[in-house]
Formats: structure tokens, sequence, C-alpha cells
DNA sequence: GTTCCGCATGAATCGATAG
DNA sequence: ACTATCGATTCATGCGGAA
């Protein structure tokens, strides 16, 4: 079986990606700098302006996914002047006339959100997971991230009701009765499009990333083992490591030196592992 | 005390608001029928046509909304050809260039969502519940909608860490760091812009399209006792059920006859209980 | 009286079929 | 080709009758 890659690449995704060739990612996921913070780096982004610095990289990002690829972009508007800005929106609408089909909105529900009071809100306690794609017909294996079924099933899958078989079978004689076995073993569900993971608060080197749940969500629903993940705005490496850890290669892209150290030191002790048995993994070149 | 009032008007808020006032209503909340929905009324909206049937009622709601008021909009987009409509995302930005502020958006989420298994998407489990405002210094009750403190959130509390408290009290020096000394001796706590309601689906009584919870709460963070609570599309009568029972006057817009009957019937019960027990409905030691 | 358990229902969405 | 209708899919909730 192939080397499994991990490649940590310093950078702006704008220009990094130019290296790399049209439809090679599965999937692209990601959570970019938000509009004014991390000052420091592609020039402090304003609210104002955030629209036209994302929308050339964002057309990177649709050359190197493949059409049947994913990119998911964890977001979130701040609050300016009392509002909600509505660089998010515009965000979406600018994207959709560029090629990109805007084809759901999740919502990570924020278990522990930060404390904190304000006159005029509550915490912040949810987060954008927009989903785009290429094309309709997009890789989603849904079986991946089925959940435990609630409490009230154990009770209502004792006995199937003659209702339940009537509905199930309705009157079109077409189809087989597999519904109702498939009801009779089921002790799990499909999810919703909320999900609910607590942040990792007590991540002392980079705060504001996501837990490595919602990545692992992702990688696990749109791709299977050896696809390709791109974190285009990679962090500290928790993307990568998602994949790594669940057999995904993976290019991830950071702009801060510091914080490509960390995320390589993450992703080389897993495959330190790997070395042991193997030779060298990473290596800018040997990627495509 | 004055005498609590519960108005159940037939027709099409466009035009019944006209003969309202400005600046009369301290609360609008309400559920507009969704695109493509309710077909027999208001012309079936296309999803494509919604903003422009929407933004003449927004103006008349704008006008009937006190400076010190706000405005709840619970609704969601639907999805048109495998992507998300984007009708609700451009309302926001017309409602914004008409003199409306998006302060807010809160996410309803639906616990028993409707079931169903797609190709391409799992199933809807939240809607938005945007708010609006005409100016920054509105009205808002945060201490009326305080909750228990889960267990989850003493033990948050506990592991804040040397350096969250720091931070806390060097950025918003007015209060912040109070506040969260303040927290640990509570058992009650703020929400935040998640909420979470199952819909009421049994068909014992009729159903709503939310459940009363949702108005309810609104009522209660935006209003105090016998201000006045406006529901633009009232369909059944929620909201304005939710207002008399906490003693908010309201009025109830709702354009289909059979609709407004229920409303009215709905409401006319709880004022005849109120009626008999005699003396001013609002009596302050009365229901509540 | 409690608790348990059966069960209809819902702002849904897609794909196939019909006009 | 484009639109309208219809069947299939599926999960959590609260009511009401039963134990």
């Amino acid at each position: 079986m192939e080397q499994l890659k991990t490649e940590i690449l310093t950078g702006d995704c704008l220009e990094v990606l130019k290296n790399h060739p049209d439809n090679s990612f599965h999937l692209i996921v990601t959570s970019p700098p938000y509009a004014d913070s991390r000052n420091n780096t592609y020039g402090g982004i304003k609210p104002d302006n955030y629209v036209k610095w994302f929308m050339p990289r964002a057309k990177e990002f649709l050359r190197v996914l493949r059409d049947d690829g994913t990119f998911i972009l964890n977001i979130k508007e701040k609050a300016v002047n009392g509002e909600r800005h509505t660089y998010v929106l515009q965000l979406i609408l600018e994207m959709r006339l560029h090629g990109w089909l805007w084809t759901e909105e999740f919502v990570w529900h924020k278990k522990n959100c930060y404390p904190g009071k304000w006159p005029n809100r509550f915490r912040d306690a949810w987060e954008r997971c927009l989903q785009f794609n290429k094309s309709k017909n997009f890789n989603m294996y849904q079986q991946e991230v089925m959940e435990p079924v609630g409490e009230w099933a154990k009770s209502r899958l004792k006995n199937l009701s003659a209702t339940d078989k009537i509905r199930n079978n309705s009157n079109v004689g077409s189809g087989f009765g597999k519904n109702v076995s498939n009801w009779l073993n089921r002790d799990k569900a499909y999810p919703t499009n909320v999900l609910h993971f607590a942040t990792e608060c007590n991540n002392k080197t980079h705060s504001a990333v996501f837990p490595k749940a919602l990545p692992r969500w992702f990688i696990k629903l749109f791709t299977k083992e050896h696809d390709w993940v791109l974190d285009p705005f990679a962090g500290s490496g928790t993307t990568c490591e998602a994949a790594q850890e669940m057999n995904r290669n993976s290019v991830g892209i950071e702009i801060l030196a510091e914080y490509c150290d960390l995320a390589k030191e993450k992703t080389s002790k897993s495959q330190n592992r790997l070395l042991n048995n193997h030779s060298s993994v990473s290596g800018i070149g040997g990627l495509f």
C-alpha cells in the first residue's frame, strides 16, 4: 500500500497553491483567519475588505478541488458597531457568481462557548460551516457518520406498529419491503445539519482553532482512506493531524512560520512511528 | 390597571398595518410564509420573488416598530436544485439598505426535525431567528431569560485558566471580569444565541408553525408587561396566545380566515378565563 | 396516581413520472 | 425542455390509553 503523506507548507495559500495541479483534492476544510484578527498576517483583513481578499483564494480552491470534491468553510461574522457584519453573506453570493454551488450550511453549536456578558447580545455559541461544491454529484459517505439513536428507539423498535409497515410499503408494488428489516436492526441514525462539538479551550498554544472533532467529522463524511485533504489556512495543523490519524493524505498551508512549526511537530509525531519502518515522508517535491 | 388587549385582524399585513400609527409596537415576532409554501395565499411566493414580496411589508414593520423595539424574523431558506437558495441572505442585505440594523442571528435548533434521507444532504434541524432593530439602543431584559446552570457550565467555570481571567479583566475593564466572578456563585446563567426547542407536531392541539416557547422566549427578552407585540403573519395565533399569557398586549394579522378563527378561539379562551375571575385581567397577583 | 408504551405527525427533499 | 405532482424516505416528541 502506498505511503501516506502529510505536507505542511509555509506561505500564503494564494501563492503556494499555484504549484498544485487542478482537481487534486477530495476535500478542502478550513477555518480562515477571521476579519480583523491575526493582524500580523495577510495584512490584517478588515471586514469591509474580506470578500475582496478571499475571492482570489477561493478561485484557487475551485481549481485544485476535484469535481466530486467538497469545500467546507468554517466561518462566523463578527459584530461590528452593534451589528453582525455582512461579509459572510456577501462572500456566499460572490462565490456562487464564480462557479461554486452553495450546497448546505451546517451549524456548529459550540456547547461550551466562552462566558461573557454584553448589554445588547448574548454569548455567540455557533459558527457556520458552509458547504460548497463544484457539481451536484459530489462524494458523500453518510453511513460513516451515523450516530446512536435516542432513547426513544429502544421501546419504539420492540414492536413495529401496523401503520409503520403500511406507511413503508405504501401502495406501489415497485420496491422491496427492505425498510422494515432496516429498522429492526437499527441502532444508529443519520445526523442532522447541526453539529455539537465542544471547543478545546485548554489548548494553550493556538486558541481559536476548531476542535479536531470538527474536521474529523467532515473528513469522515466526504473522503475515503488515502484521499487528499487540503487546509489552506492550516494554523497549528489540526486538520492535517486529523487527516493523518484517519489515513488520509493531506496538505496544510500556513503563512506564519511559528504555526507551521507547530503543525509539523504535531504531524511528524505520528509519522515518526511510520518512519521507523519506512523512509522519507514529507519532501515538497514528491507530492504530485 | 389597564385592560389587556389581544386583537386578531384578518387581511394582508401590508394593508392592515396602514391603519396603525408609527412607533406603536415594542416587539414584532413572526414566522412569515416560507417561499413556495402556502400556495393559496399571498399568491404563492416563489423563492426568486421572495425579497421583492417581503420588502414593502418590512417597510411597514419599520414604521410601526418603536425606536427601542425589536423585530424577530423566523425564517429558513429551502433547498432548490441541490443548493440552498439565497433569498434569505439577500433579504438581510436589502433590509439593511432600507434602514434596519441586523443586530444578531439566533439559531433555533429543532431537536425533532423532519425525518428523511437524501443522497446529498442530511435532515435540516435548524432555522434562523434574525434580530433586526431600528437603533442600537433597544430594550433588552436579559435577566428574564436566565437559565439554570447545567453541569457542563459548572465545570467550565472551574477550569477557567489564569490567562482567561487576566484577559477578561484587561479587555473590558468595566464589567467583564466582575461578571465572571459573579458567575461563580450563580445558579443561573445567561443563555446563548442558540435556542433548543422541539417542534410541537402532535395532532391533538392544532400544530403551530413554531412552538409557543419560541415567541415566549423573545417576548420575555424584549418586552415588559403591558408592552405591545405584533405578529403580522399570525397563523393560528401562537404569538398572540403567548403574549396574552404573559400579560402583553398583542395584535395578530392573518390573511386566511380559517386561521384567524383558530387564533381568535385560542386567545378568547384565555380571556374568558381571566374575565370569569373578574377584576382586572392583568392584576399583578393574578395568573402569574 | 405514576409509569410505560403505542403511535400520528411534522416550514423536508429528491427523483421519477406525468402534463 | 420545462414545470407540476407524487411517492419514498425517516426520527423525535408528546399525547393518551394501558398496566
